[in-house]
DNA sequence: GACCAGGGTAACT
DNA sequence: AGTTACCATGGT
């Protein structure tokens, strides 16, 4: 039986769906018009949208304490995009496509498991091995309308299996790298309480000791559950739309990252996703 | 069947 | 220091 309480908060610049949908976060289900269930923090939330306000099926008290920092509503977004609106008209127009986009603040140990486990796979696919993998290691949560709903697996409950078991779970290569992470962060050689307090330069450092963790993966960590706006994870899709848009298609991967850093300035995480968004729907630069 | 997917690593020039 | 094959797996 699923909780009756139900919390509505009056929103601006939230879209529920491109919150969810752009790319940053993977264990949601749309279960009708602006309505999903999200696993996130150990908890499972029912959350639906209608226009200028959004419904919680949750305490008042849970809100406060778990969602609103996880959906970032208590950031003012429209000064932020008014800046970034400023800077051109290809960021003006990915920013008016989806301009409901939120920078979500998702679980650090989570987040790095979930983007070793997104390279070289499309969407779809991460999202259904996270789930077999919260499902076999991770605690349930509830159950809504009979489906059973677990989270994330903490390092401790991972560490119970060995490669062998996560490339059963279809996790292929990948196995190995997860095992890694387990080992370091199980064994405090890489400790995710203190990735807050070190510059960029220090905590790309430090997540990149973990096998599998790239430039890329680290960024996306920083961006996504520390909410490090001024990080610009670039991707295969960036990389396009970004040669596309400012460099004529001829530009190295390098040239890419040292513009980024200083084009797109403290907000730069977030132009990334609107761009990110844009390209992957509009199919720029994709043959 | 070839080719690609929100990449990273190791082995090459 | 900058490129390139290879990595498991599923989808088109």
């Amino acid at each position: 039986m699923y909780k009756n309480t139900k919390v509505t908060i009056a929103v601006k610049d939230f879209n529920i769906e491109q919150t969810l949908e752009c790319g940053q976060c993977f264990r949601f289900k749309k279960i009708g018009h602006m309505e999903y269930l999200v696993v996130a923090h150990n908890k499972l939330l029912r959350i639906k949208q209608m226009e200028n306000k959004i419904q919680l099926y949750c305490e008042l008290e849970e809100y406060h304490a778990v969602w609103a920092h996880y959906f970032d509503l208590l950031k003012d977004y429209c000064s932020i995009k008014e800046q970034l609106v400023r800077k051109d008209d290809y960021l003006a127009e990915a920013i008016a496509y989806k301009p409901g986009i939120r920078i979500l603040h998702q679980d650090p140990w989570e987040t790095l498991i979930s983007f070793i486990i997104s390279q070289n796979k499309q969407i779809p696919h991460i999202k259904q091995l996270i789930e077999v993998l919260s499902n076999t290691y991770g605690d349930l949560i509830e159950c809504y309308q009979g489906q059973p709903y677990y989270s994330f697996p903490t390092p401790t409950q991972m560490e119970v299996a060995c490669e062998e078991d996560f490339r059963q779970l279809k996790l292929g290569y990948r196995a190995g790298y997860i095992c890694d992470a387990i080992q370091k962060v199980g064994m405090g050689e890489v400790n995710l309480e203190l990735i807050n307090q070190m510059t960029y330069e220090e905590a790309l450092r430090c997540l990149m000791t973990i096998k599998g963790v790239g430039r890329k993966v680290a960024d996306c960590i920083l961006l996504f559950a520390y909410g490090r706006f001024e990080v610009f994870p670039i991707d295969v899709w960036i990389q396009r739309i970004i040669q596309a848009y400012y460099f004529e298609n001829k530009a190295s991967l390098k040239e890419i990252i040292t513009f980024c850093s200083h084009y797109f300035g403290q907000y730069a995480g977030l132009a990334q996703q609107y761009l990110f968004y844009y390209a992957r729907d509009k199919k720029i630069g994709k043959l």
